[in-house]
DNA sequence: GAGATTATGTCAGCTCCTGACATTCGGCAA
DNA sequence: TTGCCGAATGTCAGGAGCTGACATAATCTC
């Protein structure tokens, strides 16, 4: 599931790995498969940790050596999304402005993912799923915001790199990296709301729509 | 302390209340002070609920009683601070616009805070404290950012009211909520990253200028 | 194939948190 | 004052998340 959303740019290096890290990966893919089944199908706080180790017939001490703690499994598709996201950004030409830049990497990164390969157990309407269960359980929406602002700082650095700035003496790459994390979350807030759940269609527009909405918010008159 | 933030105008109010919740206000301001010493004082992870239920003589269970869980302990502090900003955004003459607003009342309600009779141990420099250790606490910046974009659908909602919009409809509140909400996280981490922690003044100063950068963030050029 | 390295299993234990039930305390009226 | 009702608290048992320590088994290296 990594595997499909790393860039080609870094994929072909695919070096030769031995048995025990295929081996590895291979775990660590059943469990996170595994428990997001369990999550979807009888919900994060009714899925105990001990039920996904066995579901892969492994001890709950190894489960606890992949993942820091519960919430991580279910994040750790979110954590490939924005991965790809930062690669996405990375291959924006330089002759964009940092605004025009993200909000072009944020629909692409969407646009890719609707059009992957196959949507098996692992495409964007599962991934989909996941975020309106995260949006929905406390605890794993905490755990989620705190991932997002800890990106925030490295779109930060890298809008800093584009623009050839010092991060620590201009405060623009940040404040820009934190305005547009709250447009977008803005955006999966308002997506996730909605009676029905459009696809990734859906997504993209209400991304376009809020993003559309920002210079007027900020402008001194709203009556216009 | 909570008593030290409610605004004049619900204040005086003051009913009578009976023993029962006089009592009750009481052992609850004792547990969220001595949490906070002993948070303060040996650590977030390294203070037991246990503990401090016995710094108040009080049973594990009625701790649990008090509060949904160990992070909500700590950020009472700041959920009585964010009440008062909304206070103050309620405040804010009609004339102003959204950003104006906004801008205005958070740096209204930290000099509020700043100049409170008495700084003891509930003071702003102990909400100062507990800012830094909740953002160097990983679980408690996740229930804390949690909080907080809970309290940007409010000021969305205040906004939409401010200008007569129906926050279904138009996009802009929410947007210019989370924009806000951005840039005021982009000032506290600017402040907790300081190598020497500056007082509340230190903290308006980075509000004002991370406010600043907000137009030159969203310009198309930063090169100027 | 032997030894070093690494992953996994087992076990004990702590901490957070909850439900159920008994007990005590404050409010209120006869 | 007395006595009752409801609310707050204590006690107990237990589940679930998570960790350290140690033993065992698998993989890698030579």
């Amino acid at each position: 599931m990594a595997a499909q959303l790393t860039t080609p740019a870094t994929d072909p290096a695919a070096r030769v790995v031995g048995l025990r890290e295929r081996k590895k990966q291979r775990t660590r893919d059943a469990l996170v498969e595994a428990a997001h089944r369990l999550f979807l199908q009888q919900g994060f706080g009714h899925t105990t940790v001990d039920e996904i180790a066995a579901a892969v017939d492994v001890s709950q001490r190894t489960f606890f050596r992949y993942f820091a703690n519960k919430d991580e499994v279910a994040l750790a598709v979110m954590a490939d999304a924005e991965d790809y996201f930062i690669e996405c950004l990375r291959g924006r030409p330089a002759g964009e402005s940092p605004l025009q830049a993200l909000r072009a990497s944020i629909v692409q990164c969407w646009r890719d993912l609707a059009s992957s390969r196959h949507d098996g157990p692992s495409g964007v309407t599962a991934a989909l799923e996941l975020m309106q269960m995260i949006e929905d359980t406390p605890t794993l929406l905490a755990a989620h915001l705190r991932r997002i602002t800890e990106q925030e700082q490295v779109v930060a650095g890298l809008l800093a790199a584009r623009e050839g700035l010092d991060p620590a003496v201009d405060l623009r790459p940040k404040v820009m990296a934190a305005v547009f994390g709250g447009v977008l979350r803005s955006a999966h807030l308002a997506w996730s709301a909605q009676p029905e759940d459009s696809g990734p269609d859906g997504m993209i527009e209400l991304i376009e729509r809020h993003f559309d909405q920002l210079g007027p918010a900020l402008a001194g008159d709203w009556r216009s």
